[in-house]
DNA sequence: GTTCATGTAGCAACAATAGCTACATGATAT
DNA sequence: ATATCATGTAGCTATTGTTGCTACATGAAC
């Protein structure tokens, strides 16, 4: 497992989820997505219950997002997800008796804590309506028909 | 998943060998790290393709420094270890046919290059010897023996 | 030549996401 | 009511990487 792609899965989703009238259902995400429904349904469940999206069950049940896309910052998604750990390195003990160790601690850590803030700011500003208009662009600018046939990203009203 | 310890384990042994007079045992280094002498070794090879550290065999044998602790960053020591990656988190697909989820990987991507940058740049900023002022500061301001003691921290010649 | 220490190779353990199946729950259509 | 559809969840396996360990070859010093 290189690393956690979940963030970014559920961003997918979300866009998707945007530009389809009425609900989508995981089945239909999972296929965007090369990946399981049940998957779907794992990951977005965080979302669900802060509001960020809305499921139903039964006919003509699926997913729909729960607020507007300049309301909701990658920053929101990221919570949603439980926060999981940004960096992949890391120092060996939290709270070593080694006054080397915690010299070597108190750099590290402050390195790191650094480029966190600096990651965390950049999700707060970032909305999905900013990663919608980056679509979009992209859209438009789209070289051929082609891309849009074996894109499963196009728009359901252009 | 802060998993990847080997940056921290390694600035640890490398004040470690700065400390004692004369070669160091993978043994050593390993009973101070709670851990094994082959994964001191092991982590420590590349360090020595580079001359940041040199090892001897046989009786009297060790690692010690190449260099001035001033000569080595932070940055040096990642770089020895092979450039580990330093997020856990990231995009499903390098290069997507979905439009979406370039847009998604463009906005991601930008974020956590910023981050990289940030963090390399510390990386290059700090030296060994700032992590030893560091550690000599706290060896003088310890609050008695017992931590003296209880850590394999001290300098061999105080 | 014996001892000590590095240099590697190789394997099991562990942790986390990811993918999948299976089944219960609930809502809609007929 | 009942069949159907979709979510909600539990539980298993696969994958990928570090970590810890053993075993053994290589080379240096006594």
């Amino acid at each position: 497992m290189n690393h956690d792609s979940r963030l970014s899965g559920v961003l997918h989703v979300l866009l998707h989820m945007a530009e389809h009238d009425g609900p989508v259902t995981s089945e239909m995400l999972a296929r965007a997505m090369n990946t399981n429904a049940a998957v779907v349904r794992r990951t977005l469940a965080g979302l669900r219950e802060r509001g960020f999206v809305r499921s139903e069950k039964g006919h003509g049940g699926g997913w729909r997002l729960g607020r507007d896309l300049a309301a909701i910052t990658l920053a929101d998604v990221y919570d949603s997800l439980g926060r999981p750990s940004l960096f992949a390195i890391g120092h060996r003990d939290a709270d070593p008796a080694c006054l080397v160790e915690q010299a070597v601690n108190v750099h590290l850590d402050g390195v790191l804590r650094e480029a966190e803030a600096l990651l965390l700011a950049r999700l707060r500003a970032v909305t999905l309506a900013d990663l919608s208009a980056e679509f979009h662009a992209r859209f438009s600018a789209r070289p051929g028909a082609r891309s849009l046939e074996s894109s499963h990203g196009g728009p359901s009203r252009p």
